[in-house]
DNA sequence: CGACTAATTATTGTCAACAATTTGCAATCG
DNA sequence: CGATTGCAAATTGTTGACAATAATTAGTCG
């Protein structure tokens, strides 16, 4: 739907200044890959690229290192952040943590629609499954967490969730998050879904900490697998 | 030792540029209160109270922005935020989980040492009990908080554990942080000092996810006295 | 006298230029 | 021939000025 996607457009120039603006652009250029991990980002270029000066580019930089997407040099620049498997680890050492506090949560507060949305995407990412469509599963999961700590309904532990999982994602960059064998993966999925509708607090919590660690595991055999190469 | 700290100041004014010490100076700023809450903040103001130009500020208000201690309004300016009741209720709730897994890791990983230092700090508290300073005995909570987060060994749950309780800070200046009573709140910390020693990490974990639910409800408790006089 | 409108003022948003620093290169010296 | 020092280009750090927007005040009309 175009309408909604120029909505929020219009809204984000309205409310948001170019700063704001330009700090979600140069997030996609990153998380996309465009902007390689490691590599300094110019801010004459940014900026020229951007139709706009240095110092909304400055201010949106500002936030990025804040949220740790990129790192800055006093007189030599901001690089793009290289994530090493340590804090990947320490990520998830937070992660599992939030995580089961999120299960808990969404299985005490979660309406039966919510519940319905959840087993929508789960089913969603068993098709993309079938069809092993890996970028679309990718997509799927990171809605279906996304959903989950949304229905957690805590507006604080959202942002703090996503901050955490933002610099998990310049793992994906290295093809170290959920390498292979996302089947599983999803089955864990299942699990948590399962014991949100039986209203299980308690066990979605723990069902949830149990699919981060998990996944933490997965990525130390990914990354096990490609340095061993 | 007015040679460390000029060595470190240097060192700051080194490595960190204009904006960074720009921001932890507003920082100081609005947690003294010298910015009340909800007042707008001028840049020009600030630019000729720390003699700088609008640049380095508006780029230190943005960091401070995306550390939710102040919010921007487009063509309005910044003010320092105002935090509700529910919004801290939101970030206690996530402040429990971690400090769940703080209690966890410290019992697991800190040295005799450092175990020595809680309890040095939890008897410097008893001290200001005995003499009635308050004053003191909030910065020696300050303290030994930041100092079990350390001690867990995490710097991401550090960074994120910090960056939530800096919200809760903007409460004690409305007198809500630990109002009353903190001498119930010591002898919490005894026991959690007690289970790290013992190496409990399940009970560490436990006791100060307690004691963060109980200086939840101390704040609870103290809105409830301010707002019903 | 109150309410609405228009000008004035103050403040933020953005920019382009200047200063300071680093980096890469080349020339020089041991 | 390698290392070092000095120079030049590129890039960041900072500034002051200008444009756009919001707040305020004065003035006018009903």
């Amino acid at each position: 739907m175009p309408q909604a996607a120029a909505l929020t457009t219009l809204q984000l120039v309205q409310s948001n200044s170019l700063p704001a603006l330009v700090q979600v652009e140069i997030e996609q250029l990153i998380l996309r890959g465009e902007l390689a991990i490691g590599q300094r980002v110019n801010e004459s270029e940014l900026a020229t690229r951007f139709g706009t000066s240095r110092g909304p580019i400055r201010e949106a930089l500002r936030v990025l290192e804040e949220s740790r997407l990129v790192r800055s040099e006093k007189n030599r620049g901001v690089f793009v952040r290289e994530i090493s498997i340590a804090e990947a680890d320490e990520i998830y050492d937070v992660r599992e943590a939030l995580d089961q506090l999120i299960g808990q949560r969404v299985a005490e507060r979660a309406t039966p629609e919510q519940v319905r949305d959840l087993a929508a995407v789960v089913a969603e990412m068993d098709a993309a499954t079938g069809m092993h469509d890996i970028k679309c599963y990718h997509a799927l999961n990171l809605k279906f967490h996304d959903l989950l700590v949304d229905f957690a309904g805590n507006a604080r532990l959202t942002e703090t969730y996503r901050l955490l999982t933002k610099g998990l994602l310049l793992f994906r960059l290295r093809g170290l998050q959920d390498g292979g064998g996302f089947a599983v993966s999803n089955s864990e999925h299942k699990a948590v879904v399962d014991a949100i509708a039986a209203r299980d607090g308690a066990g979605a919590g723990r069902l949830l900490r149990l699919h981060a660690a998990e996944s933490r595991a997965r990525m130390h055999r990914a990354a096990a697998a490609t340095t061993s190469i």
